[in-house]
DNA sequence: CAGCATCCGGTTTGATACTG
DNA sequence: CAGTATCAAACCGGATGCTG
């Protein structure tokens, strides 16, 4: 056990956040979301690109969940104006000050993965 | 229960399976699965308990995460078998590990927040 | 008390076809 | 290339009633 402040702290944190912990999740909740972020957190990417390397995914949940990123401010659409469309997506600012807490959240995936001895493997039909 | 033949299940899967990330997002990202969360992580509560302390949720969804977060090992369930039925709802050790990730949420949340100057602060205490 | 079964409506998602 | 439009299916969650 922790001192009073310390577990208390924390505790109380998730009492007064459990709305900023939903905000977070939201953001970064949806089903392909966390796929999105996991490729555009790595490099700026056009279109075409993340629909290719985000195999299974719609156009039209792709362009949704873009679009929600981008009105969360977490990501950034850029248009060329050019004569074969080009338009890329990258991270705000904002967007890379998840790095924190995606960081923690895959380290606790993969040590949840470790301790349960992880069943869902990519053996699925795919 | 949902097919795992659908093409929703497979792509869930598959997201899933991604990162850790995906993971995480899969445990703690359910409609009711904070609340419980920081309920849970303040102390043992009893199946009524939490349905009082979680206003609005209905026992069709609180037993359904509390399944599902048994079922991910983050949570326990314990049986008292005593005539007026009693069952215990804790955290387990490895339930007690997202400390670390639930706080980054929470205080990227809280960033988000004041960086975007949203509104969404209802934080209904107990 | 704790929890499951069933029905049902609203929302989300996927597949497909079409446009600038 | 980068989307938009539309429809149907799947899913989610709520309300209600029943059981041990």
């Amino acid at each position: 056990m922790r001192k009073d402040t310390s577990t208390n702290a924390l505790n109380e944190k998730f009492i007064n956040d459990t709305c900023g912990m939903g905000r977070a999740l939201n953001i970064v909740g949806g089903r392909w979301k966390p796929a999105i972020l996991y490729k555009l957190y790595r490099t700026t990417m056009r279109y075409g690109e993340l629909k290719k390397s985000i195999d299974g995914i719609s156009e039209r949940m792709l362009v949704a969940q873009l679009r929600e990123l981008e009105e969360d401010k977490v990501i950034e659409r850029i248009v060329y104006p050019e004569v074969p469309p080009r338009v890329e997506y990258r991270l705000t600012d904002l967007g890379r000050t998840m790095g924190p807490m995606l960081e923690a959240m895959s380290n606790w995936g993969d040590l949840h993965r470790e301790k349960t001895g992880d069943q869902t493997k990519g053996s699925s039909n795919d």
